[in-house]
DNA sequence: CGTCTTTGACCCGCGC
DNA sequence: GCGCGGGTCAAAGACG
């Protein structure tokens, strides 16, 4: 039960209630074990109170539990969007010569959708035609495997995938599987799966576009408490203190396909909310994302 | 028997 | 035009 594990280090100042009530968060109740003297203290009364309170402990166990579920899917979308960002820069800075050489070390991060695709009428006047649109939303999503399935590259997200092709690529010994969504052509989501040059243990997983459907397998949007079921338990690698921080797969872009999963953490705007904010607090702040960068690389530089 | 994986062939864009 | 590299197709096989 160390759902406590996932714990905010940066510092992040996180409001989930608007109106500032986060004095009154109960630390008393999440403690559970000093609650004993008071518990002594009840105990020559009636039981109802006790009761009483042991049910409002677990209503308020089991919303933090989910608060912190979907603190954690915001903090995941927002790492992938720091990765992004930081992936912009490096690309300003080094200019385009090299681009092979620029693309072993500095293609992570995640192009999510927004893509500046502007000009995509046709000015030139007849056969606008554009083949390969870039419409679909592309993320890209860093898994740790264990050791045991170092060849398997298989990334367990939920969803079900047809494998239709491995190449083996040019700047990469381990092949490249390319996968499609089982629902297909209903569901266009496709995906690659590739190990990292750097450590291959790490899988790099890129998605295109998003899946018009639920999960076919629950239990992947569990915070800490991992149910066991999946064997292969892969891990994003997603922490700054600790190298792998074991928050099972969740897509940014699944937030908003998430919302009827979740249909009462109160309203998607509380969610922006509190993505806004913890933008801020992380933007705001300059080594995290160096160590940021350190996490995915898997090295631990603390400052 | 249906579904998924494997794997060589094929296609297409790009640089020369 | 040609070669190269990445992406996809589809026949054959594996698997339940
Ligand atoms: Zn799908």
């Amino acid at each position: 039960m160390d759902s406590t594990r996932v714990d905010t280090s940066l510092g992040i100042n996180l409001n989930i209630n608007p109106s500032h009530k986060i004095d009154e968060t109960p630390k008393r109740e999440f403690q559970g074990h000093d609650c004993a003297g008071e518990r002594k203290a009840s105990m020559n009364q009636e039981p109802d109170p006790l009761i009483e309170e042991l049910h409002r402990i677990k209503t308020e166990n089991r919303k933090l539990t989910e608060m912190l579920t979907f603190v954690c899917e915001n903090y995941t979308a927002l790492q992938s969007h720091l990765m992004e960002l930081m992936q912009k820069n490096s690309e300003n800075e080094i200019t385009k010569l090299g681009k092979r050489k620029a693309g072993e070390e500095y293609n992570y991060g995640n192009v999510s959708g927004i893509n500046g695709d502007i000009d995509s009428s046709c000015s030139d006047g007849g056969s606008c035609k554009r083949p390969r649109e870039i419409k679909t939303n592309i993320s890209r999503v860093y898994v740790r495997t264990s050791p045991s399935d170092m060849m398997s590259l298989i990334v367990r997200d939920g969803y079900q995938w047809r494998k239709y092709g491995q190449k083996v690529t040019r700047d990469n010994p381990s092949p490249r599987a390319y996968y499609k969504c089982s629902f297909a052509p209903s569901c266009p989501v496709k995906k690659k799966v590739q190990r990292s040059v750097e450590d291959p243990s790490v899988l790099v997983a890129i998605y295109e576009g998003d899946h018009n459907h639920p999960q076919t397998t629950q239990a992947v949007v569990s915070v800490g408490v991992n149910p066991g079921s999946v064997p292969s338990s892969n891990s994003i690698i997603s922490s700054t203190s600790s190298p792998t921080a074991t928050l099972d797969f969740i897509k940014p872009g699944l937030c908003s396909n998430a919302k009827m999963a979740s249909p009462e953490i109160d309203s998607p705007k509380l969610q922006q909310f509190l993505v806004e904010q913890m933008a801020s607090s992380l933007s705001r702040n300059p080594s995290f994302t160096a160590a940021i960068a350190a996490a995915y690389y898997g090295k631990d530089f603390r400052t």
